[in-house]
RNA sequence: GCGGAUGUGGUGAAGGGGUUAACACAACCGGCUGUGAACCGGUCAUUCGCGGGUUCAACUCCCGUCAUCCGCCCCA
């Protein structure tokens, strides 16, 4: 039968890819936390519904890319394609609106799933990290958001960065727009790409950005976004955008930047970042304010704002701009055998030594000497334990340090303190850089 | 969903119908029975994604299939 491969668009983290995904997953949950976030997990399994009326119905993701089954009580269920919607199903049932403190301040990481054609930056199971901020409306917090996310991508090392920000204005002045798109369009439609007959039904704001020589033509004529925002929306994303001036943020306005899920209101946002083999990984994250989404879901009426990122492309990325380079550090302490006859004396040492905290592997057979150091050295280790017959004898250990290659007698009694103090040093050292 | 490319060891890869599938790197063993290099010697694909066909003979040709990668669409 062969080789069982993994699913399609699924794959296995291991050695520094999964280093690098934990990396990312600890750096954003930490910023978050830094910005008084909680982090909340919820099922990967929902209800479909709640994925229709959350990202929307007519979204490309809930129409053709959900991996939906039926567990055996007929349920209908769904892998979920992103975690907003199972987080506002998690407010409702725990009733964290009621709680005293708006916004509430929810980070999240893990896994979301797309059945879409697997191709550069795109799995089919990828994790996101994310924020929501619920129960508040204040461009200040729309600023907040974006902030977030840049202390989270600066920590990783990035460099460069490019947001883009725009604002879809409310539902009413979005209606509106929509309508005069409609309108400006219809005379050339038979002219159109096929994608764009069907975003003419669906969502014409998606016309804008059509990628066929002709339709690109057209929509530079078209009527602008920002000429049907209502004033009060106009005036909530200049103030959005001076306190991201205020905060040093650069940003570029893309009048053309629409967003996938429906629920997005008012601003919107994506980062982007091109590798420098110029390949594009797409976005990195994106997000945005909304206002009914939870009401939607049959909650109470309260606005929200967040943005979820792709750890794979950020990963992707890493790996490129040499951010990724990082000591396997799996073993600090090397233990060499002198011979098979010591090899007893090499186990034992080997685990005094992690009880002491440090970690080492336990010796299985006493090869070659220079095989054993070239091995140590492969592990990462900074010290090895060279045990003898004569080390047996005299209950101690010789102790080489691997960086200096100075090295000396000590005796088991005393190993935890000298390890101890080598190894304190070592972090000083680290703390310094 | 549509279009294109590619599948030979742990890795990078040669091979063009003929039976021992190059070479390099890595790894492991030994030369050196207590010290990380270099050097030298040895080992490492009963098998070329999988299934079928053509042939006396297939990794090489044909068909199918699966997988991966890339582009479109869309998005993280």
């Amino acid at each position: 039968m062969g080789e069982m491969n993994p699913v399609k668009g699924m794959r296995d983290y291991l050695g520094e890819d999964m280093r690098l995904l934990r990396r990312i997953e600890e750096t954003f949950l930490g910023v978050a936390s830094l910005y008084g976030y909680e982090e909340i997990e919820t099922p990967i399994l929902e209800s479909v519904e709640l994925f229709r009326r959350g990202a929307g119905e007519g979204t490309d993701i809930v129409r053709k890319e959900m991996y939906e089954l039926t567990d055996k009580g007929g349920r209908p269920l769904a892998l979920r394609p992103e975690l907003t919607a199972g987080i506002m199903r998690a407010i409702m049932t725990g009733k964290l609106h009621s709680l005293p403190d708006m916004p509430l301040r929810l980070s999240y990481f893990g896994p979301a799933f797309r059945y879409e054609r697997p191709q550069l930056g795109r799995l089919r199971e990828f994790h996101q990290f994310g924020v929501e901020a619920v129960g508040a409306d204040s461009p200040a917090l729309d600023a907040e958001t974006i902030a977030l996310l840049m202390t989270g991508f600066r920590l990783l090392g990035f460099q460069g960065l490019r947001i883009l920000v725009n604002s879809l204005g409310d539902k009413e002045s979005r209606d509106s727009y929509r309508e005069a798109l409609r309108d400006y369009y219809r005379p050339h439609l038979g002219e159109m790409c096929e994608d764009c007959q069907e975003r003419f039904r669906l969502n014409p704001l998606r016309m804008l950005d059509c990628k066929v020589e002709g339709d690109k033509a057209l929509a530079k004529g078209a009527p602008s976004l920002q000429d049907y925002l209502g004033e009060k929306s106009r005036a909530r994303f200049e103030e959005t955008l001076k306190i991201l001036d205020g905060l040093g943020i650069p940003y570029e306005i893309d009048p053309g930047l629409v967003r996938g899920l429906d629920y997005y209101s008012e601003t919107v946002f994506e980062v982007h970042l091109l590798s420098p083999s110029g390949k594009d990984y797409g976005a990195l994250g994106g997000g945005g304010h909304y206002g009914g989404l939870l009401k939607e879901l049959g909650g109470p009426d309260l606005p929200g704002v967040g943005f979820a990122i792709g750890a794979e492309r950020v990963l992707a990325l890493m790996k490129e701009l040499g951010l990724g380079e990082e000591e396997a550090g799996a073993i600090e302490v090397a233990i060499l055998p002198v011979g098979e006859d010591s090899l007893p004396y090499a186990q034992e040492v080997s685990y005094l030594v992690r009880g002491m905290g440090f970690s080492a592997e336990t010796p299985l057979r006493a090869g070659k000497l220079s095989a054993q150091f070239r091995r140590a050295e492969r592990k990462g280790a900074r010290i090895a334990l060279l045990l003898g017959e004569e080390e047996k004898e005299g209950r101690k250990v010789r102790l080489k340090d691997l960086r200096s290659e100075e090295q000396e007698d000590v005796p088991l009694s005393e190993l935890e303190e000298r390890l101890d103090r080598i190894f304190e040093e070592e972090e000083e050292h680290g703390h310094e850089d």
